[in-house]
DNA sequence: CTGGATCCTAACTGATACTG
DNA sequence: CAGTATCAGTTAGGATCCAG
């Protein structure tokens, strides 16, 4: 029987969290993007090249999508610096505070769930 | 010059960190697992047809697909009724809370991100 | 009602090489 | 250094049909 977990809202309300989601998921959806932005959380501004050393695996087509779509929807900023070899930089936006919860959200969820997985491994052994 | 927003952790911690993060956003990929779990904690369990119909757009196979995902990571639940026509319940599993503040953060960016959208359009008219 | 089987396509991802 | 071009592989997601 199990007391079901649930809260339920107006149906309006609803409707419009639902949309909300489907926005912000459509936003970060890909493999990359999360990190990336972690990244950019945990050391500030960063160089292409960083950020390919950082997000272990990424490839330089891959990563150069995942950035211009960050920057269409403005969660980073791209700096052209005027030095010798030009460099670039990256730069989160105030707005990509905004998704900062979402990631500490994930991260606690993901390091929560290593824990249980670990549990249950235990468990079959 | 803009002061770089950011908070430099402890090498180590950041990385791990990093794969909680990779780990926790591989569990809920997908186009529509977000939205199926946001669903279930606004009505709690519900049938497969019940999250169809929620779920609009979704397809019966993508939904299975889906909710099976969800059932292998345990953050749903899958019982038969014995009802005339079998019916089939879906319900999240008490891990499934930890993933709540998560979505919530999700919807919070969104709704966020959609006035600042909106504004841009304003801006342009 | 539930959901598997099949087929299909667009999008994502990757390896490698190359340019300004 | 910061990418883009090309080629190729994989796969997520959808359309349709059908079975228990």
């Amino acid at each position: 029987m199990a007391a079901t977990v649930h809260c339920e809202q107006d149906p309006a309300l609803h409707q419009e969290r639902l949309r909300a989601l489907r926005d912000a998921t459509e936003l970060v959806s890909g493999k990359w993007k999360f990190g990336i932005l972690l990244n950019l959380y945990n050391y500030g501004a960063m160089r292409f090249k960083d950020l390919q050393a950082a997000s272990a695996g990424i490839t330089p087509k891959v990563l150069s999508k995942e950035l211009q779509d960050l920057e269409d929807n403005q969660l980073i900023t791209r700096t052209v610096n005027a030095t010798k070899p030009v460099t670039v930089s990256y730069a989160l936006t105030p707005h990509a505070l905004e998704i900062q919860p979402v990631i500490n959200a994930l991260v606690e969820f993901g390091l929560k769930h290593r824990v249980k997985i670990k549990e249950q491994l235990a468990l079959a052994a």
